[in-house]
DNA sequence: GGTTTCACG
DNA sequence: ACGTACGTGAAACCA
């Protein structure tokens, strides 16, 4: 049996796009609500299995008779932009995938899918209609079904109302539906009804006498009398009301059903569609069908295995200009290499009888310092094999410069590159291998080699756009003399890691345990009950429903109990003070003491890895572990960095600067007041707190200087009255009135902030002094708190950023240092704003001079760049 | 896989 | 009226 699925384009697109954030793929493009539609109709695709699908759209004409009331009703919200522009787009994406679209203008969506409905009824399909208004279910039948999505939390629930379900849930036919709307109204259709009389009164009247009309011959019975009085005075509007309700099922249409038959949906233009707007999760809908050609990026490729054919590539790669390199690894060595010089083709060299893995890697060698540029996807992890003279070698990294045109991405695998810089499309890793390593055994196979030669040959494709892209972004120093060399300085740092006492780690979580265990026991009295006090669920309900605390809900899934909801209710309830206490050293436990434990290495040394590609700012993100984020605020957590000690015969020095954020602003800002307060050396908080508060410098308590700061923080993070009284526990009008004060103090960065965000809503991205770029998609938005957000990163990535390129020059200028002369001390970590040096204790002072020299000079800016320097025998006692 | 919480700068 | 501080990563829970 036929079955008909029809969609209600703009209702459904609506519903999607309030039901999920704003999406957008690297081109800007919004995505959010073609991506929820699609999600909506294929779920119910797959329910109903329908044979024919239609999706119809309004045509904005200004017949309708819903604008007819909008005139006279005031406005209707507009449509956001966010959305407007999706409108169009999923048109397209629907005309791609095959699926009919009806629209004409006079008509409206309800009318066209009214008629549809009646039209298939009667040819005998079996009919479905999708749509987020109700107003639909006037043409339920018993053939007749209407589905309304409803997007939650946690996926999508459907309302499912054949003409039975409609008279259960609203006690009214499907037909008399009309009349209970044109009684009650529908603000968001701008039906206006009769004036107080709502669902519940109209419900009565309908199911007693079935029609407006009806209950009008009768209206001396209407009661109350409200009702009755109101409906003799607007009788005319509900008859009007109701025929603004009523759906035509006689439009004109000139559709044949029989056309709107489902067939490929998942067709080739469909496939690099959803690649180009980078709706991956639906890729996976088309396996089995194979991707369009017109848009693949075809490589060829050769396996090299024997040595003249070697030593032959090898030597025509070094005379090429440029060639793409990806190293081949095999169980964490290196194997073989494949090489990418000549168009589309790709020489995938791997060892052989006399080949040797280690010949061919001196080869490598010998072609990295030819006047070859090497073009890498991602140079770090090639390192370790790699013996490369920074200074001379020829080297690109794709993937970093790729970051830098765009940072807000997730990946910049070949993939990425391909789809952005090349306009085609590469299946990717997971795509051609899944998610495991290449084995001896799959090495050989046609889509591991397919994908090796993808990994050679994008990055050398791709070259000359990306360079070209950092150059007319004037990007091209800050890639060349920043982000190039860290590289390299974050491979050294991986390479060194951290030495950590394992016994003493283990110590430690030992005491963890103990404290926990007894905190666990007080807990569980205090409460009267055992649950699990790591589930914010059931904690939750524990103190909120059980013991009835104050302070109940926040959270979407529950009560909210957060450090900053107990925190308010721990001087009150002991078990709250417990429950703070057990929090805390539990993730002392979980994160750190368990979680640090499996990453020693052999040597015990953790070399946790630190990314050049993560952050939308340009700072170094850490990972497995993250380095960057061991505990120092509390006591207790701060005990952990006893475990982290230096090499026998080395110590720490541990070097900070001293708010350099606030230095960039006062230097970006050019405000003479703050650089005058820096250049005078002394407390800027203090200082920033007697200016505000208008309070002598010699009279400043520690709470004054304690919201001072909190003020320099807000401005750094791109202040709002709001959050400051939040984070003060001051009223909205205090905070304002600091802020105000601070913009008085200093005036040029109250400019400087506001010519931030100007600039931001003109070009759509901020840029930090070294040019470094940050997009911000959500200033544009016409959503509050998107846009909010937006102003806020406009003013927060200048600083940060500078603050980021800062100690990276910083980081690799040390590093360099070290390194030319030929010290044993050695660069370990960068956590932000801080470089510690595992330094030889025959080098302290030496190294001690190139920290300071190297970070207070590593930018000139209107103030100086202050640092503090910590020796230790462990990252304890180092800062 | 998404949510919540919390560790750091 | 709306409802957030900026930038990260890891662990635990829960559907």
């Amino acid at each position: 049996m036929n079955k008909i699925l029809l969609i209600d384009g703009h209702s459904i697109l609506n519903r999607a796009f309030y039901g999920l954030p704003l999406l957008s793929n690297s081109n800007g493009q919004h995505t959010n609500a073609v991506l929820g539609f699609l999600n909506i109709i294929f779920k119910i695709m797959e329910e109903e299995k329908p044979t024919h699908m239609c999706v119809a759209f309004d045509v904005k004409q200004p017949t309708f008779r819903h604008e007819r009331f909008a005139e006279y009703k005031g406005t209707r919200k507009p449509m956001p932009d966010e959305l407007r522009e999706q409108v169009p787009l999923m048109k397209e994406v629907l005309t791609t995938m095959g699926i009919t679209i009806v629209e004409k203008g006079g008509y409206e969506a309800d009318d066209i899918i009214g008629t549809l409905s009646r039209v298939s009824e009667k040819d005998g399909y079996k009919v479905c209609v999708v749509s987020g208004d109700r107003d639909l279910l006037q043409l339920a039948t018993d053939n007749i079904l209407i589905r309304i999505p409803k997007t939650k939390m946690s996926g999508t629930i459907v309302e499912d109302y054949y003409a039975k379900d409609v008279e259960e849930k609203y006690q009214v036919t499907p037909i008399e539906f009309i009349d209970l709307k044109g009684l009650m109204g529908d603000a968001s259709d701008n039906i206006p009804g009769v004036p107080g009389i709502g669902e519940k009164t109209a419900t009565k009247i309908i199911t007693q006498y079935k029609s407006i009309e009806n209950a009008f011959a009768h209206i001396d019975e209407i009661k109350p009398d409200k009702a009755r009085k109101n409906l003799t005075e607007f009788y005319d509007q509900a008859i009007l009301s109701k025929e603004l309700a009523t759906i035509k099922l006689d439009c004109e249409l000139d559709v044949v059903i029989e056309d709107a038959k489902i067939e490929d949906l998942f067709n080739e233009d469909a496939y690099t569609m959803f690649k180009q707007l980078e709706l991956k999760s639906l890729l996976k809908r088309f396996e089995g069908n194979t991707i369009a050609k017109s848009a693949k990026l075809e490589v060829a490729y050769n396996v090299v295995d024997n040595l003249s054919d070697v030593e032959d590539i090898f030597k025509q790669a070094s005379s090429s200009k440029m060639c793409g390199v990806y190293i081949i690894e095999l169980n964490g060595d290196f194997y073989g290499v494949a090489l990418s010089f000549k168009e589309d083709t790709v020489e995938i060299i791997k060892p052989e009888g006399f080949v040797l893995s280690d010949f061919i890697l001196d080869k490598l060698n010998e072609l990295l310092q030819s006047n070859t540029i090497c073009v890498f996807m991602d140079l770090k992890r090639g390192l370790p094999y790699l013996n490369i003279d920074e200074e001379t070698a020829g080297i690109f990294d794709i993937g970093v410069g790729a970051y830098l045109l765009n940072p807000m991405k997730d990946t910049y695998t070949y993939d990425d590159i391909c789809r952005d810089y090349l306009s085609a499309l590469a299946e990717s890793r997971i795509e051609l291998i899944g998610k495991e390593d290449i084995n001896i055994i799959t090495i050989n196979d046609d889509n591991v080699l397919k994908y090796i030669a993808y990994e050679a040959v994008v990055p050398v494709k791709a070259y000359e756009t990306v360079k070209n892209n950092l150059n007319d972004k004037n990007m091209l120093k800050l890639y060349e003399d920043i982000e190039l060399p860290c590289i390299y300085s974050l491979y050294d740092m991986e390479k060194y890691g951290i030495r950590v006492d394992k016994d003493m780690l283990k110590n430690y979580g030992d005491e963890l345990k103990v404290k926990i265990d007894e905190l666990e026991k007080d807990i569980y009295a205090l409460s009267g009950e055992e649950f699990n006090i790591n589930s914010p669920k059931q904690l939750g309900e524990v103190l909120f429903v059980k013991l009835e605390l104050p302070g109940g809900k926040k959270t979407k899934t529950g009560y909210s109990t957060n450090v900053d909801v107990l925190e308010k209710l721990k001087n009150d309830y002991p078990i709250v003070e417990k429950i703070l206490e057990y929090r805390q050293l539990s993730k002392l436990k979980s994160t750190y003491a368990d979680g640090l434990a499996h990453y020693i290495s052999e040597d015990n040394r953790i070399h946790g890895k630190f990314n050049q590609t993560i952050t939308a700012t340009g700072r170094i993100s850490s990972t497995e572990p993250n380095l960057q984020n061991i505990p120092i605020r509390v006591p207790i957590g701060r005990l952990i960095r006893k475990v982290f000690i230096p090499e026998d015969g080395y110590v720490f020095l541990d070097a900070d600067y001293s708010q350099i954020e606030l230095r960039v602003l006062a230097h970006i800002s050019g405000d003479e007041n703050l650089i005058n307060a820096y250049k005078s050396n002394m407390d800027i908080h203090a200082i920033t707190a007697s200016e505000v508060f208008d309070i002598p410098l010699e009279n400043i308590t520690s709470t004054e200087r304690r919201n001072a700061k909190a003020v320099n923080f807000g401005i750094v993070y791109g202040i709002s009255a709001f959050s400051l009284s939040n984070d003060l526990n001051i009223t909205r009008k205090e905070a304002a009135a600091y802020i105000e004060k601070y913009f008085e103090t200093y005036p040029k960065v109250k400019e400087f902030l506001d010519n931030t965000v100007a600039k931001a809503k003109e070009d759509g991205y901020v840029t930090t002094i070294y040019n470094r770029i940050r997009p911000i998609p959500e200033i544009k938005s016409s959503n509050f708190v998107q846009r909010g957000f937006g102003e806020r990163v406009a003013m927060n990535s200048p600083i940060q950023g500078t603050a980021a390129d800062i100690i990276k020059i910083a980081m690799i200028n040390v590093n360099k240092q070290l390194k030319s002369k030929k010290l044993k001390s050695r660069l370990i970590l960068q956590v932000h704003d801080e470089l510690i040096v595992e330094t030889h204790k025959d080098e302290i002072d030496i190294v001690k001079e190139i920290m300071e020299t190297e970070m207070m000079n590593a930018s000139s800016l209107s103030v100086p760049l202050d640092i503090e320097v910590n020796m230790g025998e462990n990252w304890y006692d180092a800062k």
